[in-house]
RNA sequence: GGCGCUAUGGUGUAAUUGGUUAACACGCCGCCCUCUCAAGGCGGAGAGUACGGGUUCGAUCCCCGUUAGCGCUACCA
């Protein structure tokens, strides 16, 4: 028998790091098992599922570098895939259920019910349906369903234990005597959430359900309606929840949760999958934790899969990022920095000289970054150079102090005014110049041609960053950048008038 | 409140399934490299396995309690 899965997520939002993962596992379990990935569209819920939000999951998962067999948008020879075009099936199904006596037509008030669980409650109790309506006769039932009585109808929870093993977490069992009679189909007509999913699975023919942990207490309900159809359930995954860094659920206030945070923040997708796999599981000691999505399906096992829950580790994500970067093929980094720049308003129109400074930029702040936006960011401050500015920072006040130190700068600013200065190619030549005319050398001489250059103590290497200034300042962007010449003898000037006139 | 799940350094995971100086990775600290910050290389600190009881010659591992976190307890999913 194949192997089936399926990914089910509600149509509500953007991907979030707990589905993403548990859609990660069903599809290297899939993988591996050379089974079949259906993904399911469970948008029962009206309020809050909205249709534009479908395709958002469609691309979170195609960045991610997943595929499916079978979905909404893919067919197959079980949709259709989406709940909501599958309202009249889940009907159907419970009406057999009702003629089996496995349910019944129920037409207590809402209302009603809600306050009797809540006086239970508060006295400490658990609330169960009373059965009202267990014991209605047909023709009652029937009559009051003619008079368009208001009703739902509900399964016949049947006393006694249920068992089940689950691949993760080992042999559970559930008292039957906590669950009530559940609502299958609500007064709305609409399917709930506990009895679509068994309906699906069934009728899908999925073998492997692998969800989050969160529904451990509601698989023996769906038990109880497999059982009512007499159908075999289903062997059951359930994935550990993952945590903020405060051990609370992960949720927006620990900031980037959903893939498409990640993919703005310029994570890349193999990174993130490769993280994300890495969360409640590892590879055997002594091989490496970064590997790509086909060696962690080769020897991926489900029931290797760590049943406490799992902490996200931003640090991490960035630690495997950084590598994924660095591997990366310049070419591509290029295109995805370009929109990044175009965000902080310096490029606009890219052409062919254009992607070249790009990609010097990138040679110059890869190694320092942790995802790509950065690079973005450390541009921005780097190539806005605003003299007046620079001159009054603390770190450029305390290296300038330094005896010799502005006399490298002005002899830099001298050497770099001459005529026909190549300054790209005679950068060597210049500090040379700067050394032999100043009797500067080591850190003395480099620290105030960098703040001279930069504004900041730190950074990228100069010869990394000259040509980047130079080069910048040929093309036409949407904010100029300043070549070293221009730099280093504003900031002289800058200097010079901050300590004539100090403010 | 009831029911369930979980518990190994700061974080993610190992520990041949009762016998190890409790391992690896991220992070942290230090050193080397270096104009700087990173990157890279090398080294180090950090847990006696949530707590308390058992069982056993011996418990991270088995059992029981406690505590904490999380989930379910809906006509949400």
């Amino acid at each position: 028998m194949t192997i089936r899965v399926r990914f089910a997520p509600s149509p509500t939002g953007h991907l979030h790091m707990g589905n993403a993962r548990t859609a990660l596992f069903n599809w290297l379990f899939a993988r591996k098992q050379k089974g079949t990935f259906v993904l399911r569209i469970e948008d029962t819920d009206v309020s809050r599922s909205e249709a534009r939000f479908e395709d958002l999951i469609y691309q979170d998962l195609k960045w991610m570098g997943m595929d499916w067999d079978e979905g909404p948008d893919r067919g197959g020879a079980f949709g259709p895939y989406r709940q909501s075009e599958r309202i009249e099936l889940y009907r159907q199904k419970a009406l057999e259920l009702v003629d089996s006596d496995k349910a019944f037509h129920c037409f207590c008030a809402e209302a009603e019910l809600e306050a009797q669980a809540s006086v239970a409650r508060a006295a400490g109790l658990t609330w169960r349906y009373p059965g009202t309506c267990r014991e209605l006769t047909r023709d009652a039932a029937e009559t009051r369903l003619r008079k368009k009585e208001p009703s739902v109808i509900r399964l016949k929870v049947r006393p006694g234990a249920i068992h089940f093993r689950d691949l993760v977490h080992g042999a559970t069992e559930f008292n039957s005597d906590v669950i009530s009679d559940l609502v299958l189909i609500r007064t709305t007509g609409l399917p709930t959430y506990n009895y679509a999913v068994v309906v699906d699975d069934a009728l899908m023919e999925i073998t492997h359900v692998i969800r989050g942990d969160d529904h451990l207490s509601n698989t023996p309900k769906q038990i109880l309606v497999y059982e009512a159809f007499n159908w075999a359930p289903p062997q059951f995954a359930h994935l550990s929840t993952i945590l903020g860094s405060d051990h609370s659920r992960l949720s927006k206030r620990h900031g980037a949760t959903s893939v498409q945070n990640f993919q703005e923040m310029g994570i890349l997708p193999e990174a993130l999958m490769n993280y994300i796999a890495l969360l409640g599981w590892a590879p055997p000691e002594g091989e490496s934790e970064i590997r790509t999505n086909e060696e962690i399906s080769r020897n991926f096992d489900l029931e290797k899969v760590s049943k406490s829950p799992a902490v996200f580790d931003l640090g991490k994500l960035f630690w495997i990022n950084r590598h994924y970067l660095k591997e990366c093929p310049a070419g591509q980094l290029v295109s995805l920095v370009i929109p990044l720049l175009q965000q902080t308003g310096w490029i606009g129109q890219v052409d062919a000289m254009v992607e070249g400074w790009i990609d010097r930029l990138i040679e110059a702040f890869l190694p320092r970054v942790d995802h790509l936006s950065q690079i973005a960011d450390m541009t921005d401050s780097i190539c806005s150079f605003d003299p007046d500015e620079v001159v009054r920072r603390v770190e450029v006040l305390e290296a300038l102090a330094v005896p010799g130190a502005t006399e490298v700068v002005r002899e830099l600013g001298f050497q770099l005014s001459q005529p026909d200065k190549k300054v790209v190619h005679e950068w060597k030549k210049i500090v040379a110049a700067v050394k032999a005319n100043t009797g500067q050398k080591g850190k003395n001489l480099f620290h105030p041609i960098r703040l001279a250059l930069t504004g900041t103590a730190s950074g990228p290497e100069l010869d990394k960053l000259v040509p980047l200034f130079e080069e910048g300042s040929q093309l036409s962007l949407l904010k100029k950048v300043k070549d070293c010449r221009e730099r280093v003898c504003g900031f002289a000037e800058a200097w010079d008038s901050a300590q004539t006139s100090p403010r």
